[in-house]
RNA sequence: GACCCAGUAGCUCAGUCGGUAGAGCAACGGCCUUUUAAGCCGGCGGUCGCAGGUUCGAUUCCUGCCUGGGUCACCA
């Protein structure tokens, strides 16, 4: 506490001497527990049967007005704010005087009494027994508001993301994004669960990573005396489970990466990964589409407006092949072109590019550039060239530069992505070569040999088509938030000096 | 990583064409028994993000740095 300035040491201190006459009075700062019978979301929803009625409800203190020897206060618990109106001749002059005087704004107490409504018709409680639950020592940003509106409201940024206690408590629609999004991760759950897919705990820590192209972090066991990596991906794990025969399996995984961060991305992120033997792209693109739409459905969010978009999430979703896309743009076919021909064409449109980098970089860029931004309403981009999919199986019926494989956009952003998944052992292997090459040449991001999952694909992996969401963009979608930081209670952040 | 914007009291902000700062709220003392951004009176509270430079003098001008936001780049 040594830090603090004076202006704020003389608030704390101020209520450090009111703790302690508190205690002197003979009332417990910090009891153990409490038992109420309400919240404040009941009485006001249903006033009519609790009028006059006595009931028990707890909450921090968010406004308060002293008037001498009768008070009024409000008191915010997790369902929203409710009055009391407290006097000193119908509790007592000594709970009145050595209690309720002094507490402050952000104590945390606990009211016994009579629900009735003030001559302005605001629903209150008329408090007969007052018990501190908590005494608040450090002072809450402003909480004033008028008509739900806030003044002076408490909406710096930075300030919001490193104190998100202090933000639940002075932003409640803050509150209910997570509320929301824990509804969304609930309603995904049990979609799965109820199509007979089962839910599964996959390693954090591996000494191997893989199933993504991403850089890791690195971490070490002190026991085993070895370098582990926090993992990029399920995926792997979660084939390994196929090939030992769960047929239908799900994971809700936190990723790391160990790249920049911006409104769409945070080092730790949550994915919801789900494979279902016996089936393909087509399988698992239907059961995405239908998921993600009757989710949005259950919270009523068929149409979101998503920064400048309106999203319609009502109709099918468009399907439409990458190399139909590029032409569209391009007016070539961009699938005929080797790497130096793509190369002229990504630098045609004055977009950055690095002599070294190869096939698949050049393509990803181009495709990223020019044709993604332009994938507003939601869109299934299908069939990927094999050099940017090492783990995705060739498209049936065609040459063999083509894979079966879905990336779902909205909005211009990536939510999931998807493939028939590829079964053959000596073609995934040639495959996961391919990538240690390119990492040879220099690609950091290319993929690594995990000879313990192609031995598993060796004893014969089913048919199977996989499918990673994004959950938190999934959420930003259906809560209408652009930044990422908004649907985090915790975002990544530099720590402070 | 590049550029732009911001950082002043516990909170939200104003301000200083260079002379070491102001408001509202909060907090403190007093008055007040139906208020609601309660009100009235009084007095507190500041390393003006950090470090240098220019200057008689810097919170203000210049440079560097830190943190956050935004745009772009990188990256799924």
């Amino acid at each position: 506490m040594s830090t603090e300035h004076k202006s704020l040491k003389q608030i704390i201190n101020f209520r450090l001497e009111k703790l302690a006459d508190i205690r002197e009075s003979g009332f417990n700062p910090y009891p153990h527990n409490y038992n109420k019978t309400h919240t404040a979301e009941e009485i006001l929803i249903s006033y009519e049967t609790f009028e006059g009625k006595s009931i028990s409800i707890a909450g921090r203190i968010v406004a308060m007005r002293k008037m001498g020897k009768a008070s009024f206060f409000h008191i915010q618990d997790e369902t929203g704010k409710i009055q009391m109106y407290i006097k000193r001749d119908n509790v007592g002059t000594e709970l009145y005087n050595n209690l309720f005087k002094k507490l402050d704004l952000g104590d945390i107490v606990g009211i016994e009494g009579i629900v009735f409504k003030t001559k302005t018709e605001e629903t209150s409680i008329n408090v007969e027994q007052l018990t501190l639950l908590s005494k608040n020592i450090r002072p809450l940003p402003n909480l004033k508001e008028k008509d739900g509106e806030a003044f002076n409201a408490f909406d710096d940024k930075e300030h919001r993301y490193r104190n998100r206690h202090l933000d639940l408590i002075a932003n409640p629609d803050v509150k209910l994004v997570f509320q929301t999004r824990a509804r969304i991760i609930t309603l995904l759950r049990n979609y799965l669960d109820n199509k007979g897919f089962v839910e599964v705990e996959t390693p954090v820590l591996q000494s191997i990573y893989g199933g993504a192209s991403a850089r890791p972090f690195t971490t070490y066991h002190n026991t085993l005396d070895q370098n582990l990596f926090l993992r990029i991906a399920d995926e792997l794990y979660l084939k390994r489970l196929i090939i030992g025969g769960f047929d239908k399996v799900y994971e809700i995984a936190k990723n790391f990466r160990n790249e920049g961060m911006d409104k769409n991305h945070n080092p730790e992120y949550t994915s919801l990964e789900y494979y279902q033997a016996y089936a393909d792209v087509h399988d698992v693109l239907k059961l995405t589409e239908r998921m993600i739409r009757e989710t949005a459905k259950a919270i009523g969010k068929l149409h979101v407006k998503f920064g400048k978009y309106e999203i319609d999430l009502s109709k099918p979703f468009e399907q439409k092949s990458m190399a139909e896309l590029l032409k569209d743009k391009t007016k070539k076919d961009v699938f005929s072109m080797n790497r130096e021909e793509l190369q002229k064409l990504v630098k045609s449109y004055n977009i950055d590019v690095e002599d070294k980098m190869n096939y698949g970089q050049l393509f990803d860029k181009l495709f990223g550039e020019i044709v993604e931004p332009d994938l507003i309403q939601p869109t299934f981009v299908m069939d990927y060239p094999k050099e940017i999919s090492p783990l995705a199986k060739e498209k049936r019926g065609e040459d063999s530069k083509i894979v079966e494989r879905f990336e779902l956009f909205i909005g211009g952003m990536e939510f999931a992505n998807a493939f028939t998944e590829l079964n053959d052992p000596i073609e995934q292997r040639k495959r996961l070569e391919e990538q240690a090459k390119l990492r040879e040449l220099g690609d950091d991001e290319a993929q690594v040999v995990d000879e313990n999952f192609l031995q598993a694909v060796e004893y014969g992996m089913p048919p199977t088509g996989g499918v990673g969401i994004g959950v938190d963009r999934l959420v930003m979608l259906l809560t209408e938030q652009t930044s990422i930081k908004d649907v985090l209670l915790f975002p990544a952040m530099r720590p402070e000096v």
